[in-house]
DNA sequence: TGGATATTGTGAAATGAGGAACATTATGAT
DNA sequence: ATCATAATGTTCCTCATTTCACAATATCCA
């Protein structure tokens, strides 16, 4: 199994720059231009192929439509994903209210909340008690979650997804949860340090060019 | 300079480490204790320190304080960083509500938007047409930029914070943003790929358990 | 005070990802 | 039909980062 997350990612890249380029009209396409498009070399993309499997033609490139079939299964995105998002906050709301997800085969089939204030049934995507978050999963198979809440109701947070089945996390809280890694796989998005990093880069090459 | 990504997040990693330590009232601190807290080895941990040039005691480790100090200096927290958004809509004003940047030393001077709808000059954090973003960011001294505009936008929205003298962008739109890379940092954060990521690995380990 | 020991700091080794190179082969032209 | 050529697939190499290992040394305790 491939472990290397940022090989995954890249072949989620690919596949957006494939949707485009079939938009276009095309129907083949070679190595050289998915690698220009998402900025890699070309040697790259053939190895990221190579190691999932994926063949095309000497001389003919690559087939888009199969192309895109291939990296969809390999990506899970052959069939509808549905994930719950904990914690109906600023971070979940503005995932719940997202349009993309829905066009990339992502549906968020409910929120959840202690909140008494944030609970509505009626919602398209309705906003319900933590505590039905458990047979919520269970009855409709939801196997992906998203954790919004403050940091300290995180980890707690993901043990009602673990009981209820949930194999994995996007994870927004800036703590480091604690779980089993073979029973449940967690992606952390910590957007304070995205910004820290970008701060530090900032002021290291201010101080590079100054020196 | 140091352009390791990586080493710099755990940077900001030992330094959320520490204030929790320091808040619990210890004094000192091991490389032990830092690798348990964010997931790594202590090794790591000190070859990190090293890297930046920080030192500690033979045997009884590292003063918190200092430690943190020092971290702050490293990661230019000893001065209030001041951000401007570009989009203020689901991400944007997420952004904008959260309370967490503040104690942090980040401070969100304003959001701009081309919606007259969203225009606020008197909220406290004020919403202002698109167009003053460059006198403000000049004014204001701004180095940093938040871009959560739709994609199409975000190009543009780049090209304009370069205009205006933003030296680090953390950016959300779902593409690739041009711009020379000795002049501006630029971060990605795409959150439709960390959630197809999580997706991968949840598929990829069931059909290796099955298998 | 002195010896035992825990912990640092760093040079060396291992790992792993990314890039270069090239042999292989499908395609298209003559 | 044959040849030239363009693009893949894979092997090998390089480089960066992580991990190991241990000498150096500050601290604690007897
Ligand atoms: N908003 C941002 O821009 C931002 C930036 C950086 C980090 N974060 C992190 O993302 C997380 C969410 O941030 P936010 O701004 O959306 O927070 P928020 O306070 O706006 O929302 C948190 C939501 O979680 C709910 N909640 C509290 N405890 C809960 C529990 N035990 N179970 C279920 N729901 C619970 C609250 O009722 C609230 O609706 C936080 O951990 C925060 O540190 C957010
Ligand atoms: N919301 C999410 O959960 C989510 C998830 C994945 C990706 N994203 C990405 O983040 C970005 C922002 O998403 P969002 O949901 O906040 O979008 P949104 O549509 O809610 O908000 C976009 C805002 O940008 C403003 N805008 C449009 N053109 C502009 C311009 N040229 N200059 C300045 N402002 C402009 C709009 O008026 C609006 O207020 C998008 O690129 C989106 O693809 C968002």
């Amino acid at each position: 199994m491939i472990t290397n997350k940022n090989c995954v990612i890249r072949l989620s890249r690919y596949k957006n720059a494939l949707y485009r380029l079939q938009s276009l009209g095309f129907v083949r396409v070679f190595s050289d231009n998915l690698a220009d498009a998402i900025g890699v070399l070309p040697s790259q993309v053939r190895k990221d192929f190579s190691l999932f499997g994926i063949t095309g033609n000497k001389r003919g490139g690559y087939n888009i439509d199969s192309l895109i079939e291939k990296l969809n299964t390999i990506l899970g995105k052959d069939q509808l994903q549905k994930v719950v998002i904990v914690g109906t906050g600023n971070i979940g709301s503005a995932l719940m209210k997202y349009k993309g997800f829905e066009k990339e085969g992502i549906s968020i089939a409910a929120c959840f909340d202690i909140d008494p204030a944030k609970i509505n049934r009626q919602a398209k995507i309705p906003v319900l008690p933590l505590e039905e978050l458990k047979d919520f999963a269970r009855a409709n198979q939801i196997k992906i979650g998203v954790i919004a809440t403050p940091d300290v109701a995180a980890q707690s947070a993901l043990e009602m997804m673990l009981s209820a089945g949930i194999k994995g996390v996007l994870n927004f809280a800036p703590l480091r949860l604690r779980a089993p890694a073979e029973e449940i796989v967690i992606n952390n998005v910590n957007l304070e340090l995205e910004l820290e990093n970008v701060i530090y880069f900032v002021n290291a090459l201010d101080k590079t060019r100054a020196a």
